[in-house]
DNA sequence: CGTCATGTTAAGGA
DNA sequence: TTCCTTAACATGAC
């Protein structure tokens, strides 16, 4: 369920948990999963390794492993179904055992990648994460000028600017919705025709929607044991006890008809780039 | 039954 | 070259 902040909490609920456990084994039960090189390839550099750290970068989680003395990284993207969790040895009872992708067997425990529609993938190869733009919630990687520069010389409209991962990484349909509803910019705007005030404003949109995603993320449980079973390690979903919360996080997004909060205009929905748009005509003028 | 879905990539056309 | 749309992937929620 994952855009940038989904990711990001995982990574931080997995470095809790995760480093310094031990691979042995590598179960590929879904193939497609593992891409480009073959599963079998993926096993071998993976089993006998420890787990040395956990990154992101967009929506990507980066595992470090030390193996036979060298370090090597596993890339792994969770697509719109995928999710990954680690259970302790005590823990174990309460997998669900269906929809299992990939399970590696540590001595530890297991970590188990789940991933219904296969959209996910998970690989050796850098290449995918090396293309990637400045990550969204990187400080250091992302500003107001580097926004400017990587969007404001396409005519292209804004938001399919803002899915793009090669221009800015992270942000996905939901939070590409969120953040130009709190700059206040149509999504169909050309990247070229913002002002400035309108790059920092989005800027300012950006690391709020991120921030107020973390901030509520924080507050959902992601321990196995304290959760619906179905949902366990993500707080985004349709399940009942997350809806309320749903309607909480997003100002925007999926309220088509329903009025802004911010004038009461009523918020309409458009296709762009083949996903869906929503906005508030009022606040988002072209 | 039909519609929609948090993502990415390839293909084809203007 | 740039930029757009469409389809494909495979399954679940409603």
């Amino acid at each position: 369920m994952p855009e940038l902040p989904e990711v990001e909490l995982l990574k931080e609920h997995l470095q809790e948990k995760l480093i310094g456990w031990r691979i042995h084994r590598t179960n590929v039960i879904k193939l497609r999963i593992v891409r480009p090189e073959s599963p079998e390839k993926l096993a071998r550099c993976v089993n006998d390794s420890e787990i040395l750290g956990i990154q992101r970068k967009g929506k990507y989680l980066l595992i470090l492993l030390s193996h036979e003395k060298k370090t090597c990284t596993l890339f792994i993207h969770l697509g719109m179904t995928g999710r990954l969790y680690a259970l302790t040895a005590s823990e174990q009872d309460k997998s669900p055992h269906c929809k299992v992708a990939i399970e590696w067997e540590c001595d530890q425990g297991k970590l188990v990648f789940q991933d219904p529609r296969t959209l996910g993938r998970v690989s050796m190869d850098p290449l995918s994460v090396d293309r990637l733009g400045p990550d969204a919630w990187n400080s250091g990687a992302l500003s107001k000028t580097t926004l400017r520069e990587r969007l404001g010389k396409s005519r292209s409209s804004i938001k399919t600017l803002l899915m793009d991962q090669h221009r800015v990484a992270g942000l996905g349909n939901i939070y590409v919705n969120e953040s130009l509803f709190r700059a206040g910019i149509h999504p169909e705007q050309s990247g070229c025709a913002l002002s400035e005030v309108q790059w920092q404003r989005l800027f300012d949109g950006i690391r709020g929607a991120l921030d107020e995603a973390f901030t509520h993320g924080r507050s959902c449980s992601l321990d196995w044991q304290g959760s619906h079973q179905s949902d366990g390690f993500f707080y985004f979903g349709s399940q009942s006890n997350n809806r309320s919360k749903k309607e909480e996080r997003f100002r925007i997004y999926d309220r088509a008809h329903q009025p802004c909060f911010v004038c009461q205009a009523s918020i309409e929905k458009m296709e762009i780039a083949g996903r869906s748009t929503y906005y508030c005509p009022r606040c988002q003028s072209l």
